[in-house]
Order: structure tokens, then C-alpha cells, then sequence
DNA sequence: GACAATAAGTCGTCACTCGATATATCGGAG
DNA sequence: CTCCGATATATCGAGTGACGACTTATTGTC
């Protein structure tokens, strides 16, 4: 029952997926300790940013579905959490190995730029 | 001498161009300690990433001109060298102070996504 | 004279964000 | 009981920006 993560087999490189659009990294971070439901992403993340950050709705369910697409989330069955509350069926999504690997290239990318800025940025400018 | 960096005098934030996109970052970056002209900053962007970063001419000269109208960047007379080396003559920008801030926050933000991202991957998923 | 490197620029396409809008469910206020 | 706000998922169209491909121009080298 689990025959994606590898149509092929070939290990793409995690660096292939970079660099990350803010919406995308912030829906990955959100997903990375444990699973959440699209609308949960979304309160997450503003959290995260401390309310700074708002995706829109568009930008959530787009990303989504490119996100299932490129095997860097799964989706996975929201047990007992049936119906209950208000809204529509939930849908439960949480990160992949792939994902995983993806996000932590990314924030390793971050983490170069930042240094490299820092030295930059202190370098006196005539 | 010196009236732009306000149309209107009203002083915009800082966080109003993030987040910058990667290209822009890397122009930006680039011309923090010194100016430079557009193929001295292909070049040194790709440096800066150990060559794993480069931008194509049209993402430059795109990114230069939406920076320069933003004010983010300004043209400076390149004295001197007017016509030494080969190809067309050169341009010269440098980070403005406007743009020195924004290069200063997206730092912060990164900064602080590196930091949020570092707690979520080391809790454990179950 | 051909070619590589340097230098600046344009054009069309593609990917992604975002505001607006739609649909549906639930609880509480009036 | 009905309206409203919060919860929840989804689509559409417009706009922004990146990128590959291509163009033009100058200098030095083989």
C-alpha cells in the first residue's frame, strides 16, 4: 500500500527542491513534529511568525497538492477525529523522509546565507 | 544632494520588500560592501555559493532595475575604468541605505526560521 | 579570422502567491 | 429560529518574479 516515494527508485537529491518559498517552509516546519490538518497549518504557522505570517487559503491547498505531488508530504487517514467540530471533513497531511531531508537542506542553506551576511554586512563599506 | 530614498517622506519598513527571493538576496548581498557592476555580481554570487548559485543575465538585469526603482540600490559612476576591458561598458550600483535595512532584516528573518526550524526537527515525530 | 571571456540587455514561459469567492458544518447570541 | 463567526476545504484570475534562449558589443588570444 505504499508504492509512491519512489516511482523510480532514483534518490533526487534533496537540493533539487530549493530554495524553498516562505509558504512552503513554514507548511513543512508545521508538519515536521506531527500531523495536522490544512486549516491547523494555517493557525500554526501565524503562531510560528508570531501572527506575521498568513498564508491564504489559495496558497495553503495549492501547496498542498504540489507538495503530495513531489512525494515531500503524505497524507494519512485522521482517526477518531471523524466529525467532530464544525467545517468540513478534515484532511490529516504529515512530512515525508523526503520532506524531511528537503527541510533540513533548506535550513542549512538559510544558515550559510546568514553567515555569509553577517560577514558581509560587518565589512566597512567607504 | 541627495532627494530620493523618499518620494513622500514617509519612512516605509523595512519588512514591507520580505521576503526577498534568493537572486535578490545574493544582489543585494553582493553589493553590501562595495559596488559593483551586473557581471561582477553573476560572478560573485556564484562565488559566494561555492558555484552552486547561478543567476541567468535576465534574472539580473530584471532584479536591478525593479531594485533600482524601489530604491534599494543605486547607480553610482564608475570613475576610471570608463573603457578598460572587453564588453559593453559597464554599470556601477551599490546598496543604498533603504536597501542596507532590508538586507538587514531578511537576514533577522532567516535568522529566526533557522532557529524555529531547529526546535521542530529535533522533536521527536512520532 | 574564429573563438572565448567579458558585459549588458530582451522575450516568452512557467511557477507560485494572493485576494476574492464558494461551499459546508457547528455553536452561540439575539 | 435565524444569523453570525469560527472552522474547514477548495477554485479562479491577476500579478510578480525566475529562467532559458537569444541578441549585441568589445577585447585579447590562437
Amino acid at each position: 500500500m505504499d508504492e509512491r516515494e519512489r516511482t523510480t527508485h532514483t534518490q533526487v537529491k534533496p537540493s533539487s527542491y530549493l530554495p524553498l518559498t516562505e509558504p512552503t517552509f513554514y507548511i513543512l516546519l508545521s508538519l515536521a513534529p506531527e500531523k495536522k490538518h490544512g486549516y491547523a497549518i494555517l493557525k500554526d504557522a501565524e503562531a510560528l511568525s508570531n501572527g506575521s505570517v498568513r498564508l491564504s487559503t489559495s496558497t495553503l491547498y495549492g501547496a498542498l497538492g504540489r507538495l503530495l505531488d513531489q512525494g515531500l508530504i503524505k497524507r494519512v487517514p485522521n482517526d477518531e477525529e471523524k466529525n467532530t467540530g464544525p467545517g468540513l471533513p478534515r484532511k490529516a497531511y504529515i512530512l515525508s523522509k523526503v520532506g524531511r531531508r528537503v527541510l533540513e537542506a533548506e535550513t542549512s542553506r538559510m544558515r550559510a546565507l546568514v553567515a555569509a551576511a553577517r560577514l558581509r554586512l560587518s565589512e566597512e563599506h567607504t
